[in-house]
DNA sequence: TCATCTTGTTAATGAGCGTTAACGTCCTGC
DNA sequence: GCAGGACGTTAACGCTCATTAACAAGATGA
């Protein structure tokens, strides 16, 4: 049995796999048998581990969602108070995890219809969270943004942190912390201008 | 034989239907029997106006790059020797085209793979000369900003132009003109912010 | 030493689905 | 008035693919 410190778990290896394969070519793109060759067994050897192929899927999406929303949640908790500081927590745990787990932001928002119902509705409800917690955040910093347009103002900052997929791998880009810089600056730009509204 | 006067001809029905179903379910999760069953006739009809599924889903891509591609060249002529009016042009004509087609968007960048390979490299093609006409543009308004970084920043700023299928649909947004306007806001705010590295 | 759990394997099953065949019908133009 | 194309229909084929069955082999522990 694997332990924490030698690698990952037979289950994780699979999840990650799965995880690179589904954003690559799809969840129907995929079968069962290329995930299983990706980690050294074939086919239906997942199934020791998995009830399903819709299993994996459910187990990323959720996952994501969680991880999202606990780490705003916690992000928020410690810069309580300064929503100056909270909002650029929160921008950068985005950006973190937009660079770090391509794959995952890939399908966070691309497989979603392919969940049982129960799955669907938990993964949408934490989502909704998440985008909950941005939008009060982004009112406290710009109180003059009324509730829709901060809303519409969250989901178009995530397609603009999310866009990380879609940038050419390795040259083409300012490295990661300049790039991680840069979709700060442009995130922080973006609420900025959504905010002057109120001067017309 | 539908002419230009009386709403779509057969094969427009279709794509639009297509295009939709794709969007909302991907394009593995729709069988061509529902495609059919959305225009009237069923099933294996669809054969009397494309060869095959295959041939929809790269006749709708190949279409959005090359609208887009086309649309994009058009107003950079218009307002040519004004690189200003030009970016706003473009960030104007890339928002009616997000808030009008979004299913098209969608699938814009979430089946390219699915094409054969000639149709993808087309696609590829198209959307590259897009992505190029944008740069130039963003650096001549912005010279500071070196390539590298004005690349990421037109792609970042196109997540946050489609981010408009991810609004839910009617009454938490703006309307249509505010969010218009709103994105166009944040599209340039975004782009004056990735300027600024220059200061540092 | 022997039951048992874990983790695999390969072969079979069965459903879904894209595509083709074979066959009608209506409209059009000579 | 009738040949032929345009446009549909239903039935059948064949392939892919998730899932299950049946079976094996190494570790564990009483």
């Amino acid at each position: 049995m694997a332990t924490r410190t030698d690698a990952l778990t037979r289950r994780e290896q699979i999840l990650k796999e799965a995880a690179r394969l589904f954003a690559e070519r799809g969840f129907h793109g995929v079968g069962v048998d290329e995930i299983g060759a990706a980690v050294g067994i074939s086919g239906p050897g997942l199934y020791r581990h998995f009830a399903g192929k819709d299993a994996m899927l459910a187990e990323l999406l959720v996952g994501i969602s969680g991880q999202l929303l606990t780490g705003g949640k916690r992000r928020a908790a410690e810069a309580a108070g300064n929503p100056e500081a909270v909002l650029d927590s929160l921008v950068e745990g985005h950006i973190d995890f937009a660079l770090d787990d391509r794959p995952l932001i890939t399908l966070h928002d691309r497989e979603l219809d392919r969940l049982r119902d129960s799955d669907r509705k938990l993964v949408r409800q934490l989502q909704r969270q998440y985008v909950e917690l941005w939008v009060e955040v982004v009112r406290e910093v710009y109180p003059d943004l009324a509730e829709p347009a901060a809303r519409a103002a969250v989901h178009a900052v995530f397609g603009l942190l999310n866009s990380t997929p879609h940038m050419g791998r390795p040259g083409s880009l300012p490295g990661r912390a300049g790039t991680a810089a840069l979709l700060h600056r442009m995130a922080r730009g973006a609420f900025e201008a959504a905010a002057v509204s109120a001067s017309a």
